[in-house]
DNA sequence: TTCCTTGCAAACGATTTGCATTGGA
DNA sequence: TCCAATGCAAATCGTTTGCAAGGAA
């Protein structure tokens, strides 16, 4: 379920894009908000069921994207996973399953992403290259694999 | 152009996984030894030419990321590039430019690198799940497209 | 000879798109 | 009303696989 907070915030979002927050869009955006984690298409089909066929489900990833709601995240070959951005849902890292694959959303402490903050800023200043965001993933075994 | 040390590395791998050094295979390596960050078939196809059919380069980078020589590498939707494994390149990061895609290598000085470890132990001590590798990727603008 | 490997073409799975229909501001 | 959104089916794209031919031990 979106909180009613978050539902807000991207109402006026995608008004301002002059997109509709249509039925369907809800919906995947419920199913993302209640994920603790990315989710591919398929995986979003799973637990919508029929309601949203796959074309209009890959459509609204899409456009969701585009107006910056959702972000993309490539951890299995050839699958795209969606999450909600980060001016949403916070500042956050993910735990890679090797195993099953699945990928779980952590929240680092404050302490700890400042020095990571630090870090990332030192090895970016030291190439040329423009830092717009840094994604840690740590990779093992799930609970649930393990 | 592979260095004399990784090919023999290489090959002795291969050897104790049964698994042939042929042209293809020493064709792909040499253009991944060659680039300075993970490639897809289809840019090392690009590279390689003719003289190696998708199909065939497909099958070598499967069966060289089986014997551990390759490590795939998700930053794109819907291609896996690869690259050597860590054990013959070190141990790296990545710079994902997310105008044009590429991904670039970034070596982490000593220092840097031990820091990000010790954070990295410290978000996995935090919750069930057994590290195992840590991925640290910069999204930016590359310098072409800066 | 005996497998492993390769090439080509067909098959696949995830995703995209054309087009006619429906729906929301 | 009127254009954006949807649904279905067909098309694409990256990748995989069946099968017959080639190559190395």
């Amino acid at each position: 379920m979106t909180t009613p907070t978050i539902d807000r915030q991207i109402e006026r979002r995608l008004a301002d894009a002059d997109v509709r927050y249509t039925r369907g869009r809800r919906v995947v955006i419920s199913a993302l908000a209640e994920a603790d984690g990315p989710r591919s298409a398929a995986e979003l089909s799973r637990v919508i069921g029929e309601s949203v066929p796959l074309s209009s489900l890959y459509r609204s990833l899409a456009v969701l994207e585009e107006a910056g709601v959702l972000a993309p995240h490539f951890s299995s070959p050839g699958l795209t996973r969606y999450e909600l951005a980060e001016w949403l849902s916070g500042h956050h890292h993910h735990l890679v399953c090797i195993c099953c694959g699945i990928v779980q959303d952590i929240e680092v402490a404050d302490g700890l992403e400042q020095r990571l903050q630090e870090i990332v800023a030192d090895i970016a200043g030291g190439v040329s290259f423009s830092e717009l965001n840094h994604a840690l993933e740590i990779e093992g075994h799930c609970a649930g694999c393990a």
